[in-house]
DNA sequence: AACTTGACTTCAA
DNA sequence: ATTGAAGCCAAGT
C-alpha cells in the first residue's frame, strides 16, 4: 500500500532529479510538473522529508523569486549557497539570474524527462 | 472542529 | 527594489 502522501512525494522527487546540473527551478513549478498545481509549499516539505540516499539535488529548488528560500542567515541557506555555486550557478545577494540559470521546460512533459529513467523506473 | 505551520506564490502598495 | 497581505493546502496540534 501506498499513501497518496507517498505517491506525491516520489513524483516529486522524480521530476527534481530531471532539473539538469547547472539550472534551477521553482518550488511551484516542480509541484506544477507533479500534477499537483498549487502545492509549492508541499513540495519543500517534501524535499525536507527526503533521504538522503536518495542524493537529489534538492539545491537546485529555489523561490520563484529566484531566491533561495531559506532564511539568509540560516546554515540551509549556505549549504544551498555553496551546493550552486559548486557548478557555476551565481548566486549573488540570496539570488539567481533567472535568465541564465532557469530550467527552460517545455510544454511536453515527455520532452524534459529522461527517456532511460521515467516514473515508473523510478517507483520500482 | 479550530488553529497553526511551512525550504511557497502572487499581487498591490 | 522591498514589504506585506492574502491565497494556498495537507499535516500536525
Amino acid at each position: 500500500m501506498s499513501s497518496q502522501l507517498e505517491d506525491f512525494r516520489k513524483i516529486v522527487y522524480y521530476w527534481v532529479q530531471q532539473i539538469p546540473k547547472g539550472k534551477v527551478t521553482s518550488y511551484g513549478q516542480i509541484a506544477k510538473l507533479a500534477g499537483y498545481p498549487r502545492h509549492a509549499r508541499h513540495v519543500s516539505k517534501a524535499l525536507g522529508a527526503a533521504d538522503k540516499a536518495l542524493n537529489l539535488p534538492w539545491f537546485r529548488v529555489i523561490a520563484a523569486s529566484g531566491k533561495i528560500a531559506f532564511d539568509k542567515d540560516s546554515d540551509g541557506y549556505a549549504k544551498q549557497e555553496a551546493l550552486l555555486k559548486k557548478e557555476g550557478i551565481v548566486v549573488k545577494k540570496g539570488k539567481i539570474d533567472l535568465q541564465q540559470f532557469a530550467w527552460e521546460v517545455v510544454d511536453n512533459k515527455e520532452q524534459n524527462a529522461n527517456k532511460d529513467f521515467s516514473p515508473e523506473e523510478f517507483f520500482r
